[in-house]
DNA sequence: GTCGTTGCTGGTAGCGCTGTCAACGATCCT
DNA sequence: AGGATCGTTGACAGCGCTACCAGCAACGAC
């Protein structure tokens, strides 16, 4: 049943200075600082903390320390693919580090993600992540003020908090856009769901895009606060359709959006991209692997989770990095969906402050 | 940039006994029990405690009561849907607690979980959660030998550690294949990527039911130690066709394999139900989505989340579960992509020990 | 009236570790 | 050679909270 024994063998770490035949606090620093002790002691801590199976007391050293080794993460979702990949950079990132990972989920609302940083930060955490840059005023007013680095991550803004890592949603939107321009494509609409922030702001670098261009209408937008699902897609793309028959194509906010604005057309036999081009956003997995192969804006999330949490671990030891604000870019990855009208094909459209910075996007499963 | 402020005003418990005048042990147990202190005292307390903003510090609250109100999970993936659904349910559950959750990943390696297990454990968690029932002997021995309550998901099996919460992969293989057999199906085939010990145990149950009724061939089996996705399915199926080029109709080990085999299909103009019958696992939310619609076999991850962290966080505070092992069943979700060769609908398939205990599965977005 | 009993409260003593500072010998510079 | 500096080590004093046990009033039973 496992509700057995009682006390555990505790090993102290005084047990294990005595063993070494140091003091504690010698001890203690083997295992903060081993470079501070003489070879010969640190071989003698080591195997002695070894013999005894010696596991620090983290509630003692947090207590004695003042601080705790625990980043906390605030994600808008958790069952997002988006800050899956994320999280999973953050993780991969952290293990083997002394850091161990807090996760709150805020569920897209600031006022929650206000509530769990107060509760964050009453605890000192080592290093804090939190998702975009629009916090309430009283949650600036918190992160401005801890003792603890932080990164701000999925986007790119004036005034970071501290450190910051992510794209600009509105060039990235507006690359798409382009794209479809270049691909002949006029009259495209719009479908968004959820409207956070940075799904705002891919909305807005389309309407200014289309607006340079001129070929804006208001009727080509259709979204809705509802969370995203392939069938919304599907639902989204019928409304938009019956506002405007004649939509040459579409820019999906998601991926998920635009696999359902895909089987939208399957099921009206409309030709994709014949009839109608499709764009998604994120570039998942089985964008590459649909009938036909959906085009979408690839982004490096997890790199960026992994990054995120490389720098906040490396300011938290006091090497800040050199850039506290990294642009990770993003990529139009061309593919059938959105294939030209007229057929000349051009390389694929690049953006961010720091195209260079780009690397092969991991698989999105572990 | 948030680095400076050096000491935050801290407020101690003893400020707020003080201010409630009232001894520090007392304003001490107002947090942990208030029932046992008068009425006026508790009143005092709690005003006392709200007008400083008092937040116990959790690192002393660990180190002198010799526990911690951490909550440990260890689960196989991040990025898999399934997971990032249980997950949700676990954190749901968890808030409002005064427990926090501390998650870790495995890999799929069970070694990773044994090692993981001894951190977890030498913090003394005061609940854990883990994946499957499949640990290594030394994971055994350490989880029984815990001093925290247990609880085992995703599936359930004989001599469970402490609870467990999960449903038979197995039978909802078999249920599957049933599925298929009632419409007329005859030559199924299956495809797994991944074969952690659920999907084996899905491909146990598919090679039973097909034995059952003389129809196993081994060719029909294709898998792979690969991560899954949708472009894995395409390549698997892909490989199942070569061998059996007759082949009506295949059971895929999740949903994601399942839409790969679609888009495979469709490339192949494969007619999906008429020459191939699919069926997926897990019902995903595309399922429903897809052209044509895919069968699935419907999991109750979320419930399984949340229940598995409403259970052991009753039985860490005393109260156990009359019912420590629970089946929370599935069911089989009939659509088009397997729909009978003859015109004859049947309802759906249902299965477990506690078909009763199935509840409307919640959204797979949050 | 005395003696438990119950309900509430407080004092004492750490939990296991680390911050700070002082001390020591060895090394280096002038 | 004398003093300064560096590298290494240890003593001491808590960090903020709770376990444990003692105390005390109020109450009822004998």
């Amino acid at each position: 049943m496992g509700r057995k024994r009682t006390k555990s063998g505790k090993i102290r770490l005084a047990e294990v200075a005595e063993l070494a035949g140091v003091s504690p606090i010698t001890a203690s620093r083997f295992f903060r600082n081993p470079e501070a002790l003489s070879v010969a002691k640190r071989t003698r801590v080591e195997s002695a903390a070894k013999e005894l199976g010696y596991v620090p007391n983290l509630a003692a050293r947090a207590l004695a320390s003042q601080r705790t080794e625990v980043i906390g993460v605030l994600i808008p979702s958790l069952t997002n693919n988006v800050f899956s990949d994320v999280l999973r950079g953050i993780y991969d990132a952290s293990e083997g580090s002394r850091y161990s990972i807090q996760l709150s989920n805020t569920r897209y609302s600031i006022l929650q993600e206000e509530k769990l940083l107060r509760l964050f930060l009453a605890q000192k955490p080592a290093g804090l992540i939190v998702t975009g840059i629009d916090q309430t005023e009283e949650s600036r007013a918190m992160l401005e003020a801890a003792d603890c680095p932080i990164v701000q991550i999925m986007e790119i803004g004036p005034n970071p908090v501290d450190m910051m890592i992510g794209f600009s949603h509105y060039d990235a939107a507006r690359a798409a856009i382009a794209h479809l321009f270049a691909q002949g494509h006029r009259k495209i609409g719009f479908v968004g769901a959820r409207m956070d922030p940075r799904v705002q702001r891919r909305l807005d670098g389309y309407v200014s895009a289309m607006k340079d261009a001129g070929l804006f209408e208001q009727r080509f937008v259709v979204t809705t606060a509802t969370p995203t699902s392939v069938t919304l897609g599907g639902a989204l793309f019928t409304d938009l359709l019956a506002r405007e028959p004649d939509l040459d194509a579409v820019f999906c906010a998601n991926d998920d959006l635009a696999l359902g604005v895909l089987f939208e057309c399957r099921r009206r036999e409309i030709g994709v991209p014949e009839q109608i081009g499709i764009v998604g956003f994120n570039d998942l997995e089985f964008m590459a692997s649909a009938v036909p192969t959906l085009t979408s804006v690839r982004t490096n999330r997890y790199e960026m989770g992994k990054t995120a949490a490389t720098m906040l671990i490396e300011a938290i030891e006091g090497r800040r990095p050199e850039q506290p604000v990294l642009d990770l870019g993003f990529r139009v990855i061309e593919r059938q969906s959105s294939s030209s009208r007229h057929p000349d094909n051009r390389p694929a459209l690049s953006g961010g402050a720091a195209p260079n910075k780009m690397v092969a996007l991991p698989s999105s499963h572990d």
